[in-house]
This record gives C-alpha cells, structure tokens and sequence, in this order.
DNA sequence: GCAAAAGTGTTCGGCGTACACCCATGC
DNA sequence: GCATGGGTGTACGCCGAACACTTTTGC
C-alpha cells in the first residue's frame, strides 16, 4: 500500500516522499507506504499511512491503481495498492524522524526515486488534473475560507499553466463547488479580498 | 484478481457469471476469478482469465479497482484486485465445463451474486460509461466492420437510452475513431449499409 | 494621487441536442 | 409501387476562451 500524497505551496505542486532508511533502495527516495496491519481495510491502511506522516485526517483520499511488483515487499507476488492524498499545507505537521524521513519535493524537481515510483506519480499527477476539472477535490488544499486568488493558484499549480481570471471565477462559480462568505481580507495597500468556502464541506 | 467480462448481444448489455462449484458461497454465481500464478503480473493474470473463460484475447482490458476484502481468498489480508474487459460476442466460446460454467447474463437480470460481486458490476458499468463517452473502447465489442446502426445500438445497450441516429452518426465520424469502408452490405429489401471500421485498430 | 491587487461583461466559435424528410433496394 | 431501413441538414442554447478597464484600499 502506498500513499501519494500532494500539496501546493507557493504555486508549486508538491509530492511528500519517504528517505528510506533500510534495504532495498536503501538512501534512495520513494512514495510512503507499507503492509496492512492485521483486520486492516486498504482504506484503514491509507488514512493511518497518511496521518503518520502528515498528522493530517478527513481529507480528500481516493484509490489509484494497484501496481504489479513495485512494493518493496520481500515476497513475490505481492501488490502495491497505491492512493492519492491532496492536503493543505497550513495543517500538516510532517513526522520528525532521522530514519524514514518525510519530505516535500517539487513536481520538477523530484531525486531518482526507488522502485517505479517515478510511474506512480506521473499517474497520480495525470488523475489528479482530470478530477480537478469535474470535482471540488481542491477543498482538501485549501484552508477553510481563501481568496479567489489563492484559488486560482491551486489550479494553475496543478494544471501547470495560468489561467484566466474572469473565466475562472465565473467557472468556479457556475459549479457551486464555493460559495462566497461575508467577510473581506485586507492584506495591503489594496482593495481586500473576498473570502470563499467550499459548499458542501464542513 | 477478478474480470468483469461485458459484451452486448440483442441491444442487451451483458456480463460473465461463473456458478461456483465449492465452498463459499457454493451455488452462487460470481465474477470470474482467481489467484495469481506463480511470476504472473497482474494484467497477465486478468489476460489469462479472459482467455480461460471465453477464448478471446486482444482486447479492451482495463484495471477497475481494488477492493479489500470481497475475493474468495480463504486468508485475511488479500486483496482482489477487479478488471473490466469488452469482448466481442461472435469471437467468444465460452469454456465448456458442467463444475465453474460460465454464463452471460443481462444486466437486468442478474441472480444474487457471491461476495459483493454487484458492487463490482456496478462500477464497472459506471466506467464503462464513462469510457464509452472519449475513448475508442466499443472496438471491442463489435466485428471489424460494422455498420453504423451496429454500432450506435451498442452505445445504446449500455447508456441505456435512445440515441438520435443523425447527432450520433456525426458526433462518432468527429471523433476519428470510426472510418468510412468501400464496402456495403445488404440485407434485405431496403438500401443497404456501409461498413465502417476502428481507425487506429488494424 | 498613485501603486497594487480585486473585481467585473461581452463576443465568438464549437459542440451537443432537437427534429423530418428523401434514397436505395427487394419483393 | 410500396415497404423497409439507410442516409442526410438546420437551428438553437450552452459553454469555454479571449480580452481591458474600473474599484478599493494603504501609504
């Protein structure tokens, strides 16, 4: 079972990977994962993966693929059930280990990694751009209440190219995914910023 | 690993059930299945199975989902990793066996099933119909050439709607997934059709 | 008053949908 | 010549994409 989880900071689409500390690969990068512990769901396996490295729980969580041979596990035969995780980095709290050390990377700026993780990520990256298009699935990048403009840089993030303003949030709008609040962010010599939320979340 | 097998004969879309023949669930019927061989990936365990059951190969196979605990596996722990695959009722021949017959049965029409077997129908039709909408997938579930009313009553059996013959046969054309044969066929006293053919498919 | 980001409308092309008649053939 | 299915065109509404200026604030 593997965990790819992704986050956006700063405009850049990151994904946690794992160093790991023990053979085989040992030194090497790889997506977080592990075996099912015992009377464990494959979904119990992911969130429990994915709050000890993040802290972070009730968060956008899906099934991707279930790979052939690119566990790490010892016996032949075993699969990798990989999922993908989308959270905001304002909640995370990444575990402090010096073995098994967790940390963000850029999409562009990923280490060789063990295994065919490189793979899995491309697929994790390719699905999470189509499920952006059709569901709210950014609510789990994102604070609670945000900017249009912090939205807007999620998706150009993960879409890797910029958008429209106008036709963003008239999109955006349209599906009733947000809903706007009552209350403005001043932040500058500007006019303050409408605040959103999600519809539908919390 | 288990293989949801459709096809479509008489404008009804079908799937392959198995009669189990051993405990659990002895009697039942339930989606065609089984463990890996040994060195066997994944999708060649689901190729394999397709073969066993209907002769066919070199067809639309597609990794489904993987769920948790709904396979025949007798230890906890395993994980039942679902395919989907569209077969072309002429080129099927089914396995002949009295132990483990495999039947088509409609949609409509499905006997209580072993395990959570209907869950698993369920999102592969979902998917189907997804895939139907951008992808070539329906190549296989037909001839080599067909005419348009083949293929459009295909689209019907498994949106489970009417289609317009005009906004269909324009909207397939669009696509280049289809091309246009020199050939016709007749049959009977009217007009007789024109074959068409997948484009990208031999 | 000016710098900086927030907020807003219109036009256009493409696509899906609704809808009705003529065409080619066999008998 | 008539019954049967094959084959075709137009109009309209919706949606995504392109594109520039006004508003509100802090200093």
């Amino acid at each position: 079972m593997l965990v790819v989880i992704f986050t956006v900071v700063e405009g850049a689409l990151q994904v946690l990977l794992i160093e790991r500390s023990a053979a085989p690969a040992e030194g090497r990068w790889a997506i977080p994962g592990g075996a099912l512990q015992h009377g464990e769901s494959l979904e119990q396996a992911a969130v429990r993966k994915l709050a000890e490295e993040t802290g972070v729980t009730d968060v956008f969580l899906e099934q991707l693929y279930t790979f052939g041979d690119l566990d790490a596990s010892p016996h032949e035969g075993s699969v990798g059930v990989a999922w993908f995780a989308l959270v905001d980095p304002a909640r995370v709290r990444l575990a402090q280990r010096t073995a098994w050390r967790p940390e963000w990377w850029s999409l562009a700026e990923i280490p060789p990694l063990a295994f065919d993780n490189e793979l899995v990520i491309d697929v994790a990256r390719t699905r999470l751009i189509g499920k952006l298009q059709y569901t709210d699935a950014a609510y789990s990048l994102l604070p609670t209440t945000f900017t249009m403009r912090e939205l807007q840089e999620v998706y150009e993030a993960i879409l890797g190219r910029t958008l429209d303003k106008r036709n963003f949030r008239r999109r955006l709008l349209a599906t009733d995914f947000i809903a706007a609040t009552s209350e403005l962010r001043s932040d500058g010599r500007h006019r303050p910023a409408r605040l959103y939320r999600f519809a539908n979340r919390s």
